[in-house]
DNA sequence: GAAATAGTGTCTCTTAGACACTATTTC
DNA sequence: GAAATAGTGTCTAAGAGACACTATTTC
């Protein structure tokens, strides 16, 4: 037994909201993502899902440890979470626009490890509350890739892969032709695997 | 300061042997990956390669943190590594086969986190020697994928991504046409972004 | 020549992206 | 009707997989 203090949990929690990516920060001047101690035997997932139910009122709706940093101060264990747009934040702690390109460690560290899983886990759908518009969704992989998306081919792929249905409701933002409201509703496996990508590399 | 244990530093060094994947493993009958405890104040990325160091001898051409995870006795920081065909294990530590399906936890996350990132970094180059044959390569990605892959779109593929060049030896293994020797010389930086891909969801 | 392995040429089918269009709303 | 946004049809080019082939070695 050494004397050590114990690791630091650090959840970077992120919303949509306003047309733009949200995370989760205590109220005042330092933009600091909400912190706890993990227990003496506690699994972290356990202690970033009680981080989250202390500063959001709930669990979040998707939740992955990013990793381990060595702080000045310590151990931190980081995780990503995603809840759904709509969500409020409680106490001191509130939704505060995710800084382009800057940020803590931490905090640009979660964002590119949700990144790296939007098309492998359905981070985007558990960013949208319930319903929500096509053009919803295409933005949401927009700010969360960093880069512009074909309409067209977004909503072809997106159909092939049977991963949403319509419902009868439709939304009007008040200019332009109203959108139908989809739901998330996987229904396929998953279809041939696909080549090898060679393209990312280098 | 609370009394704590520090958290260990588990290492899945993971090579290619005799047309296998190949895990180092402490000698004896428990297949127990290496361990060390992390140094109070120490980056765990420096204990995993001084972990590496001690077990094999040198620090692993490629090496990525795969996350933490409560165990019995502790903490474990799980370290993913890879090291070139050929390597040798030093002292009480050797090489086993890569178990199918099975194994700890922590070997079984190590060797997921190698496929997830086997088309975004040089994981199967890393595990090959300096030169390799195509066949080589490609058995490679078929081991850490767990799929065949076709021969002909493999090559393509490979080829129009720049990523390796021809030398002037070739490998005769007895039986068969000689095979042209390549090595590791990516030129490109990445080609044009592609589409979001909705088939691996779901 | 047979067997084994390396490597290639060609066809087809899928699909991403471009482009241009139609549809429905507010003003 | 103009502006704005939603949604679609068609063409093209790239690329993945199938198939069948050629090439070079050992026996």
């Amino acid at each position: 037994m050494a004397v050590t203090s114990a690791p630091r949990i650090v959840l970077a929690c992120v919303t949509w909201a306003n047309g733009d990516l949200a995370v989760l920060g205590a109220s005042g001047a330092g933009a600091t993502l909400p912190t706890a101690a993990l227990g003496a035997s506690q699994p972290p997932a356990d202690a970033a899902d009680a981080l989250a139910r202390r500063t959001l009122g709930r669990v979040p709706a998707w939740r992955s440890q990013v990793g381990v940093l060595r702080e000045d101060d310590g151990l931190s264990i980081v995780y990503a979470a995603v809840v759904a747009s709509g969500t409020d934040a409680v106490a001191e702690f509130q939704w505060r626009p995710v800084p382009r390109g800057g940020g803590a460690a931490s905090l640009r560290a979660a964002l590119v490890h949700l990144r790296e899983r939007i098309d492998r886990e359905p981070v985007a759908f558990r960013l949208l509350g319930p319903t929500f518009t096509l053009s919803d969704l295409q933005q949401v992989y927009e700010l969360l890739l960093e880069r512009r998306l074909h309409k067209a081919s977004f909503r072809r792929s997106l159909m092939a892969a049977h991963l949403i249905e319509p419902t009868d409701a439709w939304r009007s933002e008040g200019r332009g032709r109203p959108a139908q409201l989809f739901r998330y509703a996987p229904r396929r496996r998953r279809g041939v695997q696909r080549a090898v990508r060679f393209d990312l590399l280098g």
